[in-house]
DNA sequence: ATTTACATACATTCATGTATGTTTGTATTA
DNA sequence: TAATACAAACATACATGAATGTATGTAAAT
């Protein structure tokens, strides 16, 4: 009813992120409706309406800010990666430990893994979505080159195939501890055993 | 308006079930209504309505006409597995190659890898899907118990752990081969390649 | 005074589920 | 074997609810 200050009008907007947030990862974004958002926030649709064009809108936003940072420092540190074995591995582990323990990060990154089908939509998020997944793709083909250079993978493997099989493995890892149907599947226990059986085959030290 | 003969109604079931795999894997499942099936099929939501309770019914039975023979094919080969890791390998290639060329099974996986978020829901297409993963991971824990007991596969390492792996791998492969974001991934090209990386660092002949 | 930051109200579309109607195949009976 | 009853295989119609988007109202901040 009341204007609000600038101020209380961004925490709002941070409030309806969270509530989407906690939507997406409990019920599903399909599941999700703009009204339960809003409500879930405090406020009504209309103050949704007034922060986002949509519910991509919301979503992208979401990316924003949670994850548009550490994805991007990421990506960084892989393309600045030198060919040092011993000193990737530990990277790919430590990144892997801080991104599970980032609770924000680890909701966009279920929406993103989980959430998302829209396949003939060709709209601005499925662009959006796809630009972030090339990018992470990208970065780790530039590292397994480098390791490639280094001599820290088997030479006669072309880099790319190594870089889109530690992809997959990456995101089958994620997919697998997200999932709902495997509860035997923890990350936050298990990640860097499961990363060693990759890593340590693949890259010597 | 007229009624069939028995074998005209299981025709336009299997009319249902192709128009629904098609919408799946063009549109994506949850932008599919039970409208479009219909009318992709030449028929009315009447007829669905008839051969099928809902929505996780039409999925159920597409997985039941697709996916459950080459699916418990699998299982089985897998729990009969021996020790040998050559033999193994190989299974596990042309498997692989015998499914990414059955067009009905590709249209059921993509279904379940990529089309079904359904957290909360609770529902009976949700015990469905987690118990055929759940067979998929047993019968791979027990095949690398074989190759372990075996010596095919580092023996410092549990063997579930190495069967979460695999398992983990071979979905993010799938994964990456049926998105739409990545182009350049072709498991029908680089699908042995890629499977090489994991089981010729992992197991031995 | 104007614009911001919403709430409220409205219009529309769409998807689901169910109820009912209709035709004809099929079994039953005489 | 022909008449009849029943049920299968749908189409049609209806009732409902939910979700979206937009338009409008409004109180306070600036």
């Amino acid at each position: 009813m009341a204007r609000k200050t600038k101020a209380d009008a961004q925490k709002t907007l941070n409030q309806l992120l969270d509530a989407a947030a906690w939507l997406f990862q409990t019920q599903g974004v399909n599941e999700t409706t703009l009204n339960h958002i809003a409500s879930r926030a405090g406020v009504t649709r209309g103050a949704l309406y007034w922060h986002f064009a949509n519910k991509d809108a919301v979503i992208m936003a979401l990316w924003q800010r949670d994850a548009a940072a550490p994805h991007a420092s990421i990506v960084k540190t892989l393309n600045n990666t030198r060919g040092n074995g011993r000193e990737f591995k530990q990277l790919i582990k430590s990144q892997l430990g801080a991104t599970l323990n980032d609770a924000a990060l680890m909701q966009a990154l279920r929406m993103i893994l989980l959430g998302v089908e829209r396949l003939e939509n060709d709209s601005e998020l499925q662009s959006f979505l796809a630009s972030r997944h090339q990018q992470m793709r990208d970065s780790f083909k530039t590292a397994f080159k480098q390791l490639h250079a280094a001599g820290k993978v088997p030479t006669d493997t072309n880099p790319e195939a190594l870089a889109t099989s530690f992809w997959a493995y990456l995101k089958g890892l994620l997919q697998l501890h997200l999932e709902p149907y495997n509860q035997d599947v923890d990350l936050l226990r298990d990640g860097d055993v499961l990363l060693d059986i990759w890593l340590n085959s693949i890259i010597s030290d």
